[in-house]
DNA sequence: GTGAAAGCGCTAACAG
DNA sequence: CTGTTAGCGCTTTCAC
């Protein structure tokens, strides 16, 4: 079925160690003239050599392992997604992935399928820390872990995210500097994680340090891939009781969406009525009835880092544990009702 | 580093053959008593037969390998995706991914990738049918093959697409019936495929069944990850030249979603002064300033079928090749002027 | 400069 | 009922 080593060594009329030793640039001196007898052999028969059989022999398959919680969910963890296959390609290293859809056990279950696969690392995106706590802590002396975006605070290992106190921070102090006083935070269907905590936090440490007392905290349904529907209900009812705010801050901007729909049709105007910032500057912001103010985060940075750090442990080893935090930043476009060109 | 059926077999005292008997359930019986013992052990050391090691031998990778063009580009590909992986794992497959970000050369070098890796069956949709067409014709010889909402017309291969023309056809028919007459189209940033090629059709063919004479193509750059903002440009320097269109059929919901704005941003209002339709019912139809009139794809259908289809190739061993078509629906919310109370 | 042979982890045929 | 062994495709000593 597959061209093997064995074809191209009988069709070229030498062993398999020499054909070996052509396609890998052994050290070992191999004749010219047989060498480009193989290479061609190798060439008209298309051979690929077999990364299982090398995998096997090496202890190492060349490939990494992802868990994601969804690619529907918004174009968040397709951007980092794509950051992390270039970065693996570029490496020569291929993907094997799962979603998660935010499931602790569907996680688990992913984890031992890409175990049994032997991947060189694995770069998560956590769905429930703390569930999967102990398993994950075993895991780590097994394979090189890094988590992305989200992380287990007691687990030392490698994690690339973005300072997500600081992002709602700016993006809580920005609505509170235009004059708002009355902010409410749109929380996301995500299972409780170290993200949103952290935002959360941001929110509260910002009021916090602008004195002000006001604080609501609007809970959507837990679906993650109906985000934007379930924020626009959540948004709904709550502006149908009569609730008194000027400004939300939005943990992303799926539900932002889905909030800016709900205004919309209760007759309020953004940002006149109720001012609005999300989270995560994607790429629908632009395009949206008013466009949408929101914090970004380097999202192609954070892929590219989850290669760089797994193969760093893979390839020289290195076991000091490493913790990146990147900056967010403020984009401000019209929802929030400041003048662009103040800031830009 | 990883536990292997030898650590199994020594702490439980007994050789790897009967670890893989009872691991496998094999019919040979083996003691009750010697099975609880090993089964103790595998999961004491949280054991998992090597994939690279049973692949090799059973010359089955359970792997099946995707290609995509991109996960950023709207929500189409992204369901797709989700619902392979979904019945990939009810199979115990797992998935090696890479995105093609439409360019041929970067198809064919991750085609190679996935032979390396021994996939036993690929899902394909491809960037630039015609180009890669000797390729792919080779590969099919060497394992199982399908393509998805795509295809090459000269090859006879297993394929799951969308009924195209037709899709077309009930948009530009429904524009039609609502009095327009001077309807244009607007193409996407894709390589030229025939999923958009039976689109343009559809879209002739409902004009010519019609009477109807005017024609207009819009075309946009080609940038598969920036199709809104394609499409935004392209509109906007359109309606600049003061063109006479009264409605629009956008090939898809993304570029349908960039003329939205820049219809918009041209002071014209949407469905009154240009109706719109676009394509794929994506989930950010209704939460756009004019909910999106579209045709729905049965995007979840594709993906499982695709699976289906290569299992049965690998399982079954079926080798008449099988096209399935699947019918497109007309979804009304707004942006076409038509009222959606009338057709639902 | 090249070939023979061992062995990576596993399954399956063959003994016992 | 269970152990021994060959071999999947490849790399890597060790001989010649």
């Amino acid at each position: 079925m597959w061209v093997t080593i064995k074809n191209v060594a009988s069709e070229a009329g030498v062993s398999i160690a020499t054909v070996s030793r052509v396609l890998n640039n052994d050290p070992h001196r191999v004749a010219q003239k047989t060498r480009e007898i193989v290479l061609k052999v190798a060439k008209d028969l298309d051979f690929r050599p077999s990364k299982l059989a090398v995998g096997l022999r090496s202890t190492r398959s060349t490939a990494l392992g992802l868990i994601f919680p969804s690619f529907v969910a918004g174009t968040f963890y397709s951007e980092i997604f794509h950051a992390i296959e270039d970065e693996a390609a570029r490496n020569k290293y291929g993907i094997i992935l799962g979603s998660s859809y935010g499931e602790a056990n569907k996680e688990r279950l992913l984890v031992d399928l890409l175990r049994e696969r032997r991947v060189d690392g694995m770069i998560i995106i956590p769905s429930s820390p703390g569930v999967n706590f102990i398993y994950y802590q075993r895991l780590q002396k097994e394979v090189p872990l890094i988590f992305v975006d989200r992380y287990f605070p007691q687990i030392d290992s490698d994690r690339v995210t973005t300072d997500n106190v600081k992002g709602a921070y700016i993006a809580t102090e920005h609505l509170i500097k235009l004059g708002h006083k009355r902010i409410a935070l749109l929380s996301g269907p995500e299972a409780p994680c170290t993200s949103i905590y952290d935002r959360i936090d941001g929110y509260h440490k910002a009021l916090d340090e602008y004195n002000i007392q006001f604080r609501k905290i609007i809970e959507t349904k837990k679906d993650i891939n109906k985000q934007k529907e379930c924020a626009y209900k959540a948004m709904k009812s709550f502006l149908g009781n009569g609730s008194e705010i000027s400004a939300i801050f939005a943990v992303n901007d799926n539900v932002a969406i889905g909030a800016l729909r709900a205004i919309w049709e209760m007759g309020l105007r953004v940002p006149d009525d109720i001012a609005l910032v999300g989270y995560d500057d994607d790429e629908m912001g632009p395009f949206l009835p008013i466009p949408l103010t929101s914090i970004a985060q380097q999202k192609a940075t954070m892929g590219k880092l989850a290669v760089t750090l797994l193969l760093e442990r893979i390839y020289r080893g290195r076991f000091t544990s490493r913790h990146i935090c990147l900056k967010p930043q403020l984009v401000i476009r019209s929802s929030c009702g400041a003048r662009p060109s103040l800031s830009q």
